[in-house]
RNA sequence: GCUCAGAUGGUGGAACUGGUAGACACGCAGGACUUAAAAUCCUGUUCCCGUAAACGGAGUGCGGGUUCGAUUCCCGCUCUGAGUACCA
């Protein structure tokens, strides 16, 4: 800042100074260089094994990216430029997540086509991240959004509309094999994941179907449908809502209520593969909280499906009975799931939710009034009240019957709001000795509560115990557990009312949303009846439409379209959700341009999967599970190599704000003043505090001068202070505009430089841990690398390096960071490894080494973390200019780290008290011996003879007196 | 409620399989250079007692335990953060 002042003034300091670590003309230079010359493409033949770094692509938004958005990106940089040093050749490719609602909710506020505002937040991330130096491979940048990319999501969403899943393979198959064998043998021998009311028919009754009922027919197989769903429909945003975009009730996007509502939807059958996604967690190196939600969303339980007739329904066995007056065939059994199954005798009850389907044929006349009463009070409550009140106890009877299966008992039919409809299958037998919830159910209504385990304690509440022997039980009385669930159920199986059945909590994922900007789905609709546009028709492009808005009629905005019809039929209106896109892109980037695949075989053979993936925990359910989804469905129809995609998956922690305060001092009628008190003082004032913008303070301190300039109604502002400074409070908080602590990555790369900025995020804490972002300390970074460029230069700044042999200490030095930082890199602790460099290079800078045999290496091993500098002193070494990126890493030699001796520590009593040198040859007796002998360690034993004295060579020596 | 992660100086953090707690940096204090400031360099900096210093005591959220020795392992608890939520 004060050189080119200098400059006029002192030509002495300016002499020196000119030649000063100038991080802004290097960086430019080198980031021109790495673009012009295509440092980072990656070929996809090599002789050299791959390895293929991932971020998670950004989707790109209107604010730009700030401080905490590159950690991640930084992190993976490092490893790749790494990786190339070791010799591997490296695919690390960037792309936008570019379809999504800001950029459409923006468009319905200002008209402006999504595709502008998209094109133009691409371009401030692109300058935004070409400011960091990062080595991506932008000849394989990809778009969502582009139609040359989802031409290819909306190929693959038609293969998975020709494919069902056969449980029998365990693997998705073409829907044309599915046809052949209906054909042949009728839906006999079928084993698929499909909807519930398949019809069962011969081949002939196949055969002698019009068209239109085997395609009705055929939809309930494939792997991407329509169905009447129950959906998460909100209003405000006008879209349906996945699960996991849906938190409490509200949208997790703008917060705004979200209601059930039934509608005609396209769905993933993501359930046919949800044993495949459990399993395939233990192959893959992920965080361990990571793959336990994962587990948790699917939620396999395993257990049995049990039928209980209905007491008096025909075909239940029992002729007589006051059932209400169903207008259908009566239904004779109600079908319960159960993880304890060896429970069944204590069965003292049976309930179903508020609304299953049998409800009201269950309801006799006598109970009508209270069941009518119960599910309208139900329904007032809102989800989120259902949620909360877990401690009320509810429910009503319906005045009819089941008998237990197994013991011909009749058990009281129950609804009750504890049970859900969309779990299991919406109705449970309640065992209160051993379910807490049935328990005190029970005890409310008075309902009875069997033992059915000699040492169950039920006095008070339930006893979940699986120990000690059955009671009360039937034929599985004095058996255990286990041998009494299998005696269960094999009855069970034998008189057909049960069997082993494993649930799964995870549902189908809901494929559409009433939205504009996405992916339009590649169908057309003939007589109601969904069919694909031809694949020569690809891509089916995104019409333009004169409003963003649903139509008049309620359709979504495609509806707007004109002239945007398929010769035979109606295309869809909705557009597929966010994750479509993202649910594969990591194979385009093998292959970017092909314009006859997705990716070619060979692309995808060679590079197979992601060796390591950096992104948030915020994607584990969303992102992270539909894309092991359709990964999984390109390995079975022969695309693709891996049945997982992401072999090693980093979270890298949240950076949270750290938010500044001033305090306003509050005049005698409660206004406020233009006078500002320090922290420190405002305990004796009457304040409130105001947000300050961060950039104006530093270490707590703020700038009065900027602050004054900050807004102009502080343009006079007054200030109490405290030893001539005024403190600023702080508190942690989300990063955004509205509290003015968003850092913003350029102001820094504009004041320190990038390979300052690269550095002090690793510096800040291990990557996986959430922070509060702190500018603090970033000096200490800027000036490391001042002191680094120093070692290559003498006090004039003239670049001096010698050739002379390097000593036995700067040998040590140089051996001990290399060992050090690929250590550090490979268990991905890139903190320590920056704090490594700056004790090197201390140690360095004290040893006073200039020689080339020590800084070239050491240039290599920093080059991955402040790779703009290293390339300036690479070529200032003599080096040819963009080499550094491939040369090869300094190999570690242990011989320069071996001592001779070593500083032991000598302890009394596990506690510090003094330290002997000793030669490490010495034997465990002989360090024994020395110790003993030292009279240091005589003075510490003031005469006490040691009760023991514990030696570990090359470690400790601990005295216990 | 359940599951998971975490708690170390004024601050960010280090200590990898139990072996010198506080590396490295920030901040702060003192000093050098300077008319002065900035920059740079040097010294100190866990706390308490004492204090010129040696030295002594305490100390990794709290309470126990195992061990010659525990930030690290075990048991119980408190707090913070994340996920999930009547899942039968």
């Amino acid at each position: 800042m004060c050189k080119q002042f200098l400059l006029f003034s002192q030509s002495y300091q300016c002499v020196n100074t000119i030649m000063d670590y100038q991080f802004k003309d290097i960086e430019k230079k080198w980031q021109q260089f790495w673009a012009d010359n295509h440092t980072f493409k990656a070929e996809n033949t090599s002789d050299k094994p791959k390895y293929y770094v991932l971020d998670m692509f950004p989707y790109p938004s209107g604010a730009g990216l700030h401080v905490g958005h590159p950690l991640g990106y930084i992190a993976s940089d490092i490893f790749a430029r790494y990786k190339r040093l070791k010799g591997f050749n490296v695919l690390h490719p960037m792309g936008y997540d570019s379809f999504g609602l800001p950029a459409e909710q923006y468009a319905i506020q200002t008209g402006q086509h999504p595709s502008v505002t998209t094109e133009a937040n691409i371009a401030t991330y692109r300058r935004q991240l070409d400011q960091i130096g990062f080595s991506f491979d932008w000849s394989r940048e990809v778009r969502t959004s582009s139609p040359d990319y989802y031409k290819w999501t909306q190929w693959i969403f038609m293969q998975l509309f020709n494919s069902w899943y056969n449980k029998d393979a365990d693997k998705a198959e073409g829907i044309d094999k599915l046809v052949a064998h209906f054909e042949s043998n009728g839906s006999a021998g079928i084993n698929a994941a499909c909807d519930d009311e398949i019809l069962s028919f011969t081949a002939d009754e196949w055969k002698a179907m019009t068209n239109q009922q085997q395609q009705e027919e055929l939809l309930k197989y494939r792997l991407t449908y329509l169905r009447e769903s129950t959906v998460n429909w909100c209003a405000a945003l006008g879209t349906v809502l996945a699960n996991d975009e849906v938190k409490d009730g509200f949208s997790e996007r703008g917060g705004y209520p979200v209601e059930q509502k039934k509608m005609m939807q396209w769905s993933m059958r993501i359930t046919a593969y949800a044993q495949r996604l459990l399993t395939g967690l233990d192959t893959i190196d992920w965080p361990e909280p990571l793959k336990e939600m994962q587990r948790n969303w699917i939620g396999k339980s395993v257990g049995a499906s049990v039928k209980f007739p209905i007491y008096g329904a025909a075909g239940a066995g029992v002729s007589e009975g006051t059932l209400a007056t169903g207008t259908e065939t009566p239904a004779p059994y109600i079908e319960v799931f159960t993880t304890r199954v060896d429970t069944i005798f204590g069965v003292s009850f049976l309930v179903i939710a508020p609304e299953h389907e049998l409800v009201s044929q269950l309801t006799t006349p006598e109970q009508k009034d209270a069941i009518e009463a119960y599910i309208t009070q139900t329904k007032k409550k809102s989800e989120l009240d259902r949620m909360a009140d877990t401690k009320t106890v509810s429910g009503a009877f319906t005045g009819s019957y089941v008998t237990n299966p197994l013991n011909g008992e009749m058990v009281q039919i129950w609804i009750a709001d504890y049970v859900l409809a969309g779990y299991g299958t919406g109705a449970v037998m309640a065992v209160p000795s051993g379910d807490q919830r049935d328990y005190l159910f029970a005890k409310h209504f008075n309902l009875p509560i069997i033992p059915i385990i000699d040492i169950q304690k039920i006095d008070t509440e339930a006893d979940p115990t699986k120990e000690g022997k059955y009671i009360n039980s039937n034929f599985i009385n004095g058996l255990e557990y286990k041998e009494a669930t299998a005696a269960v159920v094999a009855k069970l199986e034998e008189l057909g009312l049960g069997k082993a059945k494993v649930n799964f909590r995870m549902r189908d994922a809901i494929f559409g949303r009433q939205r504009y900007w996405g992916e339009p789905v590649p169908v057309y609709f003939k007589a109601n009846i969904p069919r694909l546009i031809e694949e020569s028709d690809l891509p089916l492009l995104l019409p333009d439409i004169d409003k963003y808005l649903p139509t008049e009629t309620g359709e979504p905005p495609l509806g707007r379209a004109s002239d945007w019809k398929h010769p035979k039929g109606e295309y869809e209106l909705s557009t597929m959700p966010g994750w479509a896109g993202s649910s594969w892109y990591w194979y385009r980037y093998m292959d970017a341009h092909n314009d006859q695949e997705f990716a070619s075989k060979d692309a995808i053979e060679y590079w197979k999967d992601v060796d390591l993936y950096i992104g948030g925990s915020e994607h584990a359910t969303g992102h992270l599970l539909y894309s092991r989804f359709w990964n999984k469905f390109l390995k079975d129809i022969g695309k693709v190599v891996e049945e997982e995609p992401f072999k090693k998956l980093i979270n890298q922690g949240m950076i949270q704000g750290r938010s500044n305060f001033v305090y306003r001092l509050i005049d005698a009628e409660g206004k406020g003043t233009n006078t500002f008190v320090s922290h420190g003082l405002i305990k004796d004032y009457e304040t409130s505090p105001i947000h300050v913008d961060v950039n104006i303070v530093e270490n707590e301190v703020l700038n009065l001068n900027k602050f004054k300039e900050w807004r102009p109604d502080f343009k006079d502002a007054e200030f109490i202070l405290e030893n001539g400074k005024y403190i600023c409070g702080v508190e942690i908080e989300k990063m955004s505009k509205r509290y003015y602590n968003v850092v913003n990555p350029d102001d820094l790369a504009q004041r320190y430089g990038a390979d300052t900025l690269r550095m002090y995020e690793m510096f800040l804490g291990p990557l996986e841990q959430s922070k509060p972002w702190n500018t603090n300390g970033i000096e200490g970074v800027f000036k490391f690398l001042r002191k680094f460029w120093k070692l290559f230069h003498d006090a004039d700044f003239n670049f001096t390096v010698s050739d002379a042999e390097p000593s036995k200490a700067e040998l040590k030095a140089l051996h001990k960071i290399i060992q050090k930082v690929e250590q550090d890199i490979e268990r991905f602790s890139f903190n320590t490894s920056v704090s490594s460099f700056m004790i090197a290079v201390n140690e360095l800078t004290d040893l006073k080494c200039n020689k080339r045999a020590i800084l070239q290496d050491l240039v290599i091993i920093l080059e991955p973390y402040a790779p703009h500098i290293c390339e300036e002193l690479w070529v200032l070494l003599g080096n040819e200019a963009g080499t550094l990126s491939y040369a090869s890493y300094p190999k570690f030699n242990p011989a320069y780290l071996v001592e001779d001796s070593f500083n032991y520590p000598v302890s009394i009593n596990g506690k510090m008290k003094t330290t002997i040198s000793l030669p490490l040859t010495l034997e465990q007796k002989e360090v024994e011996e020395a110790v003993l002998a030292s009279a240091d360690v005589q003075k510490y034993l003031d005469g006490k003879t040691p009760k023991k004295l514990i030696v570990v060579k090359g470690r400790i020596v601990n005295i216990v007196v």
